[in-house]
DNA sequence: GCCAACGTTGGC
DNA sequence: GCCAACGTTGGC
């Protein structure tokens, strides 16, 4: 099992919609690293949830993959922002999972408290500069962020 | 294939 | 609004 952090600004979509929606597909990643991340998620995968653009800025809270990376139907769609006229329907270039709400942190684990955490030395969201919006969290990491943030959810 | 110009992300 | 740190585009 992987774990992963997804950034998402808040006035966009934050971890509240996707609570009210339960099951959301993650369209719109426009950044080939972030995309084959995305492909390589599987079902069970855990998923810490980050608000960027936000204040402060940090982790909201948990979810977790529900179904495989399929096309994201927004390549497809003239009027989106997020259309993609190099794509077909036979070779899609953009792909998204289903991520389902599991957590809402009763506070947001901010950025400044996450830089201030030895343990999480080489987490690749706090490196200087980092801007990926689908990043890797390792084991260790991922249980500590949980404990950080009083988390309700087993890591286990 | 190189690289300058440009666009985007996201913290501050 | 500023700007660092990228990624992308397009001329050559």
């Amino acid at each position: 099992m992987n774990h992963w952090l997804v950034k998402s600004e808040p006035e966009t979509y934050s971890i509240d919609h996707l609570k009210k929606d339960k099951v959301a597909d993650w369209h719109g990643v426009r950044n080939y690293q972030a995309r084959n991340y995305l492909i390589k998620m599987e079902p069970g995968d855990m998923i810490l949830f980050y608000h960027s653009n936000a204040t402060p800025p940090g982790i909201a809270g948990l979810s977790r993959v529900k179904k495989k990376a399929h096309p994201d139907l927004s390549q497809f769609d003239k009027k989106s922002e997020f259309f993609e006229k190099r794509a077909t329907q036979e070779k899609p270039i953009w792909f998204c999972p289903d991520l389902e709400f599991v957590e809402k942190f009763d506070e947001v684990l901010s950025l400044d408290t996450l830089r201030e955490e030895k343990k999480l030395e080489g987490l690749e969201l706090l490196r200087k500069g980092s801007r990926l919006s689908v990043i890797p969290v390792s084991a260790p990491h991922f249980k500590k962020i949980l404990k950080m943030a009083g988390s309700k959810f087993d890591a286990e």
